[in-house]
DNA sequence: TATGAATGAGCCTTCATTCAT
DNA sequence: CATGAATGAAGGCTCATTCAT
């Protein structure tokens, strides 16, 4: 038999195996860019390319669906960032700007920002889903920047500073830039558009003048 | 007719002029609580204390009260703040410190804020929504803040800093204040809860600091 | 105002009071002919002159529809049966035939027998529908006959039988007439057609016959 | 080949074989316990041991399944009955009461019954069923009976009844047995339950008391 | 004007059946 | 032959909207 008739075996094959992952995608961008409710399972199935069915095999029920979406999508990436916080070996200034630049790129400006808007906007009906976005997101996160801030502290280059809320003070812009690019600048004339990079340079500049030791005025 | 007679009378009229506030109040508290498609808009009809058929003499659809609840709730203060901002006579540090915590007595902890948080979740679905809040809140919002940022630099207290991405230095807190409260904060333990009054206090004193003029370190 | 306009209203307010009804009636009739899986809430909306949603104003779910059916349906007769037959001052014999000709005149012929039909062919399905099928009727069925055969015992009529299992033998052929006109009769050549008043007839002779005091052959 | 190899071989094609009557076993039990709508094709499979499509290669569809299920299982032992109702020597009062016992013991109490509570539960829906059953089970059923009455007035042991209603009156019992054991004994409390060898031996006996011929009282 | 009974389009979910492997 | 992934028609249920009163 010709190697032709391999082809769609190995196809089938390989697709039972993507397919909850086509799905999820598909459902990550039809969640983000529509809601929960305004989104038909339907329509996800389509952009995965299977019928309505199909996604049941993989998937007990619409909402199970978005739970997954949430916990697949927020893998978090903690891990690996806070050993490049422990590599670095610049001055805390650097640490910081580099860090909020490597957000923009590996979180705000791919799909899973997405996740973020999403749980903004529907946490109230899932109290689950911001469970788990609190414990997988917001409490790593917030410890990797508490711990970055004390960095500056310890080595003597921020001045002793309000940790607790400093930390919300850097989070603050990244939650901004996410609900302005899924809220407002899709809808709107971009007359009054945000660019992300320059954005967090402005911000990272004000808020470490703000935290850095200096001799009094 | 007696007097016990004209006085259901006179409650009626008045509640009848008072029916849309009512409705817009109620569909406001619901549509933050739960967002616009899980709120039911005979639920909307049975807090405003009416049934769901006078729900739709008012107004002509779901969508319709939903619109109404954005343009009528977000009335802005826009001039009587411009106002105020143009009599004070303090230092410009003073005048965003007090500018940001009236903010937040007048719109961040009031029912007001909500209609952030909705539009920022429900936006995608509601252009028309998104424009209006652009118009009316945003614009406003972004020019009283430019204003005052630039007569801190034009009476030589601030260093001349790129007032485009500053702007929305000051918008960002309060976007993160609003979603926090409305999103994660309901739903979520309270260990990592936030003081509002002390995170713009530690916010302001942040860029205030990065925005002023001083000696060179 | 006319009396016409009158009529309108006052049929609507009839109907609503009358809606449960209908819909009951429909769905007993449904139900008894198709089963539960097979008789489609819609179809039952339908035979009772309504849309499909008006179905669920009045009941919760096609599962709730089906045990408000054997509820309302088998609201038991037998208090007035009970009182017959305290009043009854013939012979047990007669009190016996009597009985069964009445069962089959305001039940076995009715569209309650249908119930049982239901109950029989549901119950597993359903362990609530069969518990109070027999809270209703079973019990309160058995008790009575119980009572009249023991009133033979007791009059010197009947021999001192196994009232136990005398009591089965009266209600096996009620069971038997109902499976057989509502299971097999219906889709069956009319060539071994059962006349149900001749069939009660000679099995109450047999039955009779076996349980009267009767001198030694 | 080595005979390892041969064993599978032997082992598959027996089994093949016994597939359909696996299938067969596995659908009689449970259309038995849930009906044929709640049934699913996919438990009929699994309980046999293979997969859905299997099914589909042995049954066109789930009806000619279930057809094929009622066909298979009440393949008749009337010639054997019938034989041995010739055979018989003794009086025909024995004969009744063998009879009834012989059939609890091998249809009674057997599988083989309950194809008659899902014939009775779901002819309507499958007149066809209802059909094959009458052929197959009623009519010679019926027949047997009415043979054996006709000897016991033939021999001059039974009066002169009517045969077409005793018939049915041995049929009755059978009937109530096999539904009470299927639809209310499964769901209900033991309280009232029936032991079936007893109740047949009362109900023969009530029935022959009534049947047997007598001096007048 | 106010009511609330009625409607019916729409959506989630199930499951018998198909078919590529 | 056997598998099980995929299909899609069907049906239960919801809820915005209408309208007779």
């Amino acid at each position: 038999m010709p190697a032709s008739n391999e082809i769609p075996a190995v196809r089938r094959a390989r697709r039972k195996e993507a397919r909850p992952g086509e799905l999820l995608s598909a459902a990550l961008d039809l969640f983000v860019e529509r809601g929960f409710a305004a989104t038909r399972v339907e329509e996800v199935a389509q952009h995965a390319g299977v019928s309505k069915g199909t996604l049941f095999l993989y998937f007990p029920s619409k909402e199970e669906l978005f739970k997954a979406v949430v916990r697949e999508t927020i893998a978090g990436r903690f891990t690996e960032w806070n050993e490049e916080i422990g590599r670095f070996d610049g001055n805390t200034d650097s640490l910081v700007r580099q860090l909020m630049h490597s957000w923009w790129e590996r979180v705000g400006q791919t799909k899973a920002a997405g996740i973020t808007k999403l749980v903004m906007s529907e946490a109230c009906l899932f109290p689950e889903i911001a469970t788990i976005y609190q414990h997988e997101v917001i409490t790593p996160g917030h410890q990797l920047i508490r711990r970055v801030l004390q960095r500056g502290i310890d080595r003597g280059e921020f001045r002793p500073i309000d940790l607790d809320h400093a930390v919300y003070s850097l989070i603050a812009p990244m939650i901004f830039l996410i609900m302005w690019k899924y809220s407002l600048a899709p809808c709107c004339p971009h007359n009054e558009s945000i660019d992300p990079e320059r954005f967090i340079d402005s911000q990272a500049s004000l808020l470490l003048e703000g935290m850095l030791q200096r001799p009094a005025r």
